[in-house]
DNA sequence: ACTTTGACTATAA
DNA sequence: GTTATAGCCAAAG
């Protein structure tokens, strides 16, 4: 019987909660999570999401600069960049996003 | 048990 | 503006 309050759920679950046309970073679903949690856990943890069933929309988490560290865990054929400019959403204007909010992830919800 | 590594971030030079 | 260093916490070797 596995745990309900694992570490991995509760960021894909933050990352789930995600709105399209938003981004947020590690730090900021760290912090929201709790002080234990740390940005590096939470890429150690997205790189399980992987594995996980559910959908996670990983593309949508960046880091504090706005670069997409994580492309190269995605698939070759749909790159972290085609998914962002497919909800429309550039690099640039994630930068300006996350410029603007401090926490993006805590203003969304 | 110790060392290395990692989809990070903040601060300093 | 970039580069260097430290802090962070957990898994894997």
């Amino acid at each position: 019987m596995p745990k309900n309050n694992d570490f991995f759920e509760q960021v894909y679950q933050v990352v789930r909660l995600v709105p399209k046309g938003r981004v947020t970073t590690y730090g900021a679903i760290g912090k929201y999570l709790g002080s234990a949690k740390s940005a590096r856990m939470v890429g150690w943890a997205m790189n399980n999401a992987h594995n996980q069933a559910l959908k996670v929309p990983a593309h949508r988490v960046v880091n504090r600069n706005g670069i997409l560290t994580g492309k190269h865990h995605f698939s070759e054929q749909n790159t972290m960049i085609e998914l962002l400019e497919e909800e429309g959403i550039i690099v640039k204007t994630i930068k300006l996003l996350i410029s603007r909010t401090t926490f993006g992830i805590h203003l969304c919800t």
